[in-house]
DNA sequence: CACCCGTGGAA
DNA sequence: TTTCCAAGGGT
């Protein structure tokens, strides 16, 4: 804040700001506790024009708690499907539960209770005690940190405790306690539409004359100051597409780790294509590989998969338990696909196979099925 | 505290 | 092409 402002003067401006040119999203429409959790989840490292969508879609299906924490885990998860970090839905349907469980299905009003559901932790903690009770908790998220850091010009790492816990105290000293549910979304609007990383609008940012950064003509690029992070890893697997006549082979991940519980190609850690699964006890009738490996950008994981094909004319087994770490393998048909929750390096590695095995057969009149042999 | 956990968009 | 980062939480 600059020298010659007040805070009441800053809470007046940006309120005001807000209620004038607030964005309209679904999640501000009948405000609810319940909502109010479904889309600060899923906002969660998440952008909201991602978010929409999938947000209008889960409430459909999902409307209540109730409805939540009665669901089948991989219908949950199929609603999750494409947005990431999938620990978040089943936190969400863990915290339905307990809701159910533990609050009669009343969605809880203490903040501790709210502190306590799973995957909610202290910004959602405060965003949804602000918004959905009216309760004065100040939410840091990116934005915050972003906005405070340059209204006082911080110049320290805000990755370090003691910088976040100097933001969290003046984030909570700037909250107006008579809208604070409007207020915390006032700053965080803020930040994603004018305050924002790469070209802030200073000269159409309502508080501009309230900020430290501004008023010294300082360059607001350079706040906050963060550390260098590290570079991804690299990693590549040999994924495999075996299939027979209507179906093909898809596993389903492990309970815990990357992409827990969704299903994909069983693959295995390997810089060369293998000559043959082993693990499979049918004949295979023929062979091909992608020509080219699908690349898969994750957040600190650079990863290579490399496609083999293998055609069989039975539906036979493979050795149970292999390849190894898989909690489930299943022989799927096309129209399948639509229940199951699949990864995104499925969803690549599918047409491009499909092109692949049709290639190769061709003349291939009448082509209905987008999979191969099918 | 450092690291893990997805994906899409922007520059 | 590479880098950043977005309404973070758990371990």
């Amino acid at each position: 804040m600059s020298p010659t402002s007040s805070i009441p003067d800053f809470r007046r401006a940006l309120l005001a700001w807000y209620d004038r040119e607030q964005r309209q999203l679904p999640w501000r429409t009948e405000p609810a506790p319940y909502r109010t959790l479904v889309s600060e989840l899923m906002l969660q490292q998440t952008q909201v024009q991602t978010v929409i969508p999938y947000f209008e879609r889960f409430l459909k299906r999902f409307p209540s708690p109730q409805a939540l924490a009665e669901a089948e885990e991989e219908e949950v998860l199929k609603h999750w499907q494409g947005l990431g970090y999938y620990r978040r839905a089943r936190y969400l349907q863990a915290a339905a539960r307990q809701i159910v469980a533990e609050h009669q299905g009343r969605f809880p009003s203490e903040k501790a209770a709210i502190d306590a559901l799973p995957g909610v932790g202290d910004y959602t903690a405060a965003a949804v005690a602000s918004i959905g009770f009216g309760l004065p908790y100040a939410c840091v998220d990116g934005n915050v940190i972003r906005v405070v850091s340059r209204l006082f010009a911080l110049d320290g790492d805000t990755a370090t405790g003691a910088v976040k816990k100097d933001i969290q105290a003046k984030a909570q000293d700037l909250l107006d306690p008579q809208r604070p549910g409007d207020f915390n979304q006032a700053v965080m609007e803020l930040g994603a539409t004018r305050c924002s990383p790469r070209q802030p609008s200073c000269l159409a940012c309502p508080v501009a004359g309230h900020c430290a950064v501004n008023q010294k003509g300082l360059d607001p690029h350079i706040y906050p100051f963060k550390s260098k992070k590290v570079k991804p890893g690299k990693i590549d697997y040999q994924a495999l597409f075996l299939f027979a006549p209507g179906r093909f082979l898809l596993a389903k991940r492990p309970e815990k780790g990357l992409m827990a519980s969704m299903w994909e190609l069983p693959a295995q850690e390997s810089g060369h294509f293998i000559a043959w699964p082993e693990w499979f006890d049918g004949e295979i009738s023929s062979r091909g590989h992608l020509a080219k490996p699908i690349i898969h950008r994750f957040t600190h994981l650079h990863a290579t998969y490399h496609v083999a094909m293998f055609r069989s004319d039975a539906v036979l087994p493979w050795r149970e338990g292999e390849p190894a770490g898989y909690r489930e393998f299943r022989w799927v048909e096309e129209h399948e696909l639509a229940q199951l929750p699949l990864t995104k390096v499925l969803q690549k590695a599918l047409p491009l196979i499909a092109a692949a095995i049709q290639d190769e057969r061709k003349p291939c009149p009448n082509a209905t099925s987008t999979l191969p042999g099918l």
